[in-house]
RNA sequence: GGGCGUAUAGCUCAGUUGGUUAGAGCGCCACCUUGACACGGUGGAGGUCUCCGGUUCGAGUCCGGCUACGCCCACCA
């Protein structure tokens, strides 16, 4: 137990209760505790792509705040920590700052060393993937200390001893076990089929990482000739680059201007190449000429149309987005060859442009084309729009092919409970809207390998029905590297061989396990049953349709269960003008900056006034007013530890005393009421009101008495309620500002607040403590304030007399508390009368 | 086009089952340097609760609709 210091100071607080609580370990989770007695938290693992930022700060103090409160709830709590360091932000920034690219066909170079930041992508060094891997590990490790610290300065209360990461081994184990499985149940399977792709990254994307962005494009009246010598059809297309993919027409079945030409065959300009007209419920006849060219493929629709009306597939994009380089055999006309010649090898913007220039010399363009905005899908972190290639991917099924699946998913996220619960609209809305099943192989480097070998047949191709699977005891492994059961390295890619996977795994199928993760499934199964299924998972609004639906499919054909009772939804940080806040803005302010001006405390009651969900405006204001909160209570706990300590039991002899601890067990009782709904904000704001009328009211009101002004045991009797209220307010307050609260905890009491018992509402009422007294003593203290300050002088002027006239159960409440009131208001004599209203009448002594 | 959210003081927001005169903080104005705190305290001004209709003795609160803003999904010929 330390002494109230002289001059309370909020400076240096954080560092040294960091430093307290890790050596105490405080936030040490009980792992002899069984499951009914944990709480564990799903922590959101953050990308380790540079830099933590205010949404972060947001989101973890609210989770923080939860886990505070559990704890003091006398829970075990399982809050452990996560950095996502597997993926493409980690590559992308591994490129940008060693100045470096992954080539896999290098061997490895031991020892490298890198040339450092480079400008252009084209003056970055190829290095081989064990290379490429070593410098991921090394920028995210660097990362990831910057990101402990300033998590510990946010003063999280996570026990750092469950750390792990995404591409550390333990957690490739856990993916690649779930991940085999999935195979072995037949949840996971590998498919050639249309994907939809982004050719910067060359890699398959997911529907889930699609988004659509208005793009500029434009409407090409295209003509078409009929072999039968009937004239032209004409189509509108925004893609005129892709006339060499066309395999039909298409018109809807009902609209009759086209039905007469179902069954007949047009020939595509330029190209030459003969192709159907086909009737199809997709075909819009609003749109357009309102019949469209099928290509393999532009949109989503033409891989629709490709399947259900089994058109032939004639892919010109390659995955690199430049149209192939060979004239395919389906371009028979020595036109048809020339015009391909001359686009072979561009991008398709360039390939375009050429196309409309041609059909403008042929005299097929009919008219301008005619500019237009229109949405067009890209992977969310790409830079280009999306083509859709044929390749081979692996898939995990998540109900986008099967209703039965779907609604036991559906089923899922109805038992979550939902904060706030409207939330759940958004599960709802995606499920039911997915149109496949959840692609998850990547052609990338650094992530969590497919654990997977294909044999070779005598002809040398592999056979990717017939995986060669390792045992579960092996994980994690590298096919690239490892050698299947069986197997010696130099059957490697040899005829009769094998080969290894050379896909890696997206980043969500790895983080759609982190309960199994964090919780060491597989690794401590004695651990993982006593966190799992978790209790609350906490996350980003905008990542349902990824992070959390994916845990949900994986934790639903694992363990058949959800992964956790609860799910928080945290909202955005908006800037000041209510857009969001984004780094490309450059309106970023750095948490660092903003701890060091105001403090950590001070920054997570901004972050905590926000309620679960909504979106919030960064706001410094709130900032200052969490400090000035923090300031108040370092000054009224060394104003009420100044009466100092009290010998014995203590008899409350004033109603007052009584009424206070009667309004805080009140509190009490609203405050874990809304904790216990996860509405922090809610008990913040109910704790902080009644602090600062605490402050303000209560502690006036009494303090003269607490001098002793009204004898020793109206004293002691002040001087306990003051003390017994101060201990429950440092601990309401502990969740929040746990800095502050710590700190003025230890001026007189043992330990940490943090590992107190949570203030609950006994429900005990003594009859004397009417709240009556509390609110008449404010009212009529209210009004001579209110004369004083009228008549501008000191809150401590004398008074000659007060008149009081208030309805008989007003005067009777304020007879109980008459001599707190006068020597809180300093007031000389004080009479009364019964009337209908309040009326206060205040004489002022003459001043001198 | 479908779904969801928000709309209360100049600003940021409370207002839980409908009930006297709608609250807080910031900002603003005036005052008080009082024996915890000037990173303080007291008082004051400031709102037809987006709008229209309905239910009710009574609506910021419930119901229907409009408008504005935001988000998600679908559409991409």
């Amino acid at each position: 137990m330390a002494t109230v210091p002289d001059k309370p100071t909020l400076d240096g607080i954080e560092e040294r209760f960091v430093a307290a609580w890790e050596s105490e370990g405080i936030y040490a989770f009980d792992r002899a505790a069984p499951r009914s007695a944990v709480y564990a938290v799903d922590t959101p693992p953050p990308t380790v792509s540079g830099s933590l930022h205010m949404g972060h700060v947001f989101s973890y103090t609210h989770t923080d705040v939860v886990a505070r409160y559990q704890r003091m709830r006398g829970r075990a709590v399982f809050y452990p920590m996560g950095w996502d360091d597997n993926g493409l932000p980690t590559e992308r920034r591994v490129q940008n700052y060693f100045g470096v690219r992954c080539d896999p066909s290098l061997p490895y170079v031991p020892g490298f060393e890198p040339p450092g930041v480079q400008g252009k992508a084209t003056e970055q060094v190829p290095v081989s993937r064990p290379n490429f891997i070593e410098l991921c590990e090394r920028l995210t490790h660097d990362d990831e200390k910057v990101f402990e610290a300033l998590f510990r300065r946010l003063g999280l209360s996570v026990d750092w001893r469950y750390l792990y990461t995404t591409i550390g081994d333990a957690a490739r184990r856990v993916s690649q076990r779930a991940f085999l499985r999935n195979l072995a149940r037949g949840e996971a399977y590998s498919q050639e089929a249309p994907t939809l792709w982004d050719v910067d990254f060359r890699t398959a994307v997911a529907q889930a990482e699609l988004e659509d962005r208005e793009q500029p494009g434009a409407y090409h009246k295209v003509a078409f000739h009929r072999t039968d010598g009937g004239g032209d059809v004409v189509i509108d297309t925004t893609r005129p680059e892709l006339l060499a993919s066309c395999v039909a027409m298409v018109a809807h079945p009902d609209d009759a201007r086209y039905q007469p030409l179902f069954g007949a065959t047009v020939t595509t300009p330029l190209f030459g190449v003969e192709v159907p007209i086909v009737a199809h419920p997709l075909a819009d006849p609003d749109k357009g000429t309102g019949i469209a060219m099928i290509c393999t493929f532009g949109d989503l629709t033409d891989v629709i149309w490709w399947r259900e009306l089994r058109l032939p597939t004639r892919a010109t994009v390659g995955r690199d987005g430049r149209i192939l380089p060979e004239v395919p055999d389906w371009i028979t006309t020595d036109g048809g060859r020339a015009a391909y010649d001359s686009i072979a090898g561009r991008t398709v913007k360039q390939a375009q442009a050429r196309l409309v220039e041609l059909l403008r010399e042929s005299g097929e363009l009919l008219g301008d084309p005619r500019p237009i905005t229109h949405p067009v899908k890209f992977f969310e972190k790409g830079d280009r729009p999306l083509e859709i290639v044929t390749t081979r991917q692996w898939y995990i099924r998540n109900g986008g092919r099967d209703d039965v699946l779907r609604e036991a998913l559906q089923a899922r996220g109805r038992a979550l409970a939902w904060f706030p619960e409207h939330m759940w609209h958004r599960y709802e809305n995606w499920v039911g809207g997915l149109n496949g099943d959840w692609l998850i192989s990547r052609q990338r480097f650094f992530g969590v390998p497919i654990p997977l070998w294909y044999p070779l047949g005598a002809d040398g191709e592999p056979d990717h029905d017939h995986p060669l699977v390792p045992a579960e005891s092996a994980l994690p492994i590298d096919p690239s590297t490892d050698v299947p059961d069986g197997f010696t390295e130099d059957r490697r890619g040899v005829p009769g061989g094998f080969v290894g996977e050379a896909d890696v795994m997206d980043t969500w199928a790895t983080s759609s396990l982190t309960p199994q993760i964090a919780g060491r499934w597989s690794d401590d199964d004695d651990l993982f049953v006593r966190v799992f299924p978790m209790d609350v998972r906490p996350q980003a609004h905008d990542i349902i349709r990824t992070w959390l639906f994916s845990t949900v499919v994986r934790s639903h054909f694992e363990h058949d269960s959800l992964p956790w009772a609860n799910a928080t939804l945290s909202g955005w940080i908006l800037d000041p003008d209510r857009k969001k806040m984004s780094k490309s803005k450059g309106n970023v302010v750095t948490p660092i900056e903003l701890f060091d001006k105001y403090g950590s405390d001070a920054v997570r009651y901004w972050a905590a006034c926000a309620r679960p969900g909504t979106d919030t405006a960064f706001d410094e204001g709130q900032m200052k007013i969490g400090r000035k909160l923090a300031t108040k209570l370092l000054n009224v706990t060394k104003f009420v530890l100044g009466f100092g300590e009290l010998a014995g039991q203590v008899e409350l002899t004033d109603p007052v005393d009584v009424a206070v601890l009667n309004r805080l067990a009140e509190l009490c009782g609203e405050a874990t009421r809304a904790f216990d709904a996860y509405d922090y904000a809610r008990a913040l704001e109910r704790i902080e009101a009644f602090f600062w009328w605490f402050c303000d009211d209560f502690v006036e009101l009494v303090k003269g008495r607490a001098y002793g002004a009204l004898g020793p045991e109206r004293q002691a009797s002040a001087v306990a309620a003051l003390r017994s209220v101060l201990a429950d307010l440092h601990k309401l307050f502990a969740p929040f500002l746990p800095f502050a609260a710590d700190e003025v905890w230890r001026w007189w009491q043992d330990g940490s607040v943090h590992t107190q018992p949570w203030p609950l509402d006994t429900g005990a009422r003594a009859t004397m403590g009417d709240q009556a007294v509390l609110d008449a003593a404010s009212a009529v203290l209210s009004d001579i304030r209110r004369a004083k300050s009228e008549a501008k002088v000191s809150m401590r002027a004398a008074v000659e007399h007060v008149h009081v006239v208030a309805p008989a159960a007003l005067l009777d409440a304020l007879v109980l508390v008459q001599d707190d009131v006068k020597e809180a208001g300093s007031v000389a004599a004080l009479t009364s009368a019964v009337g209908d209203t309040l009326e206060v009448t205040v004489r002022l002594a003459p001043a001198g």
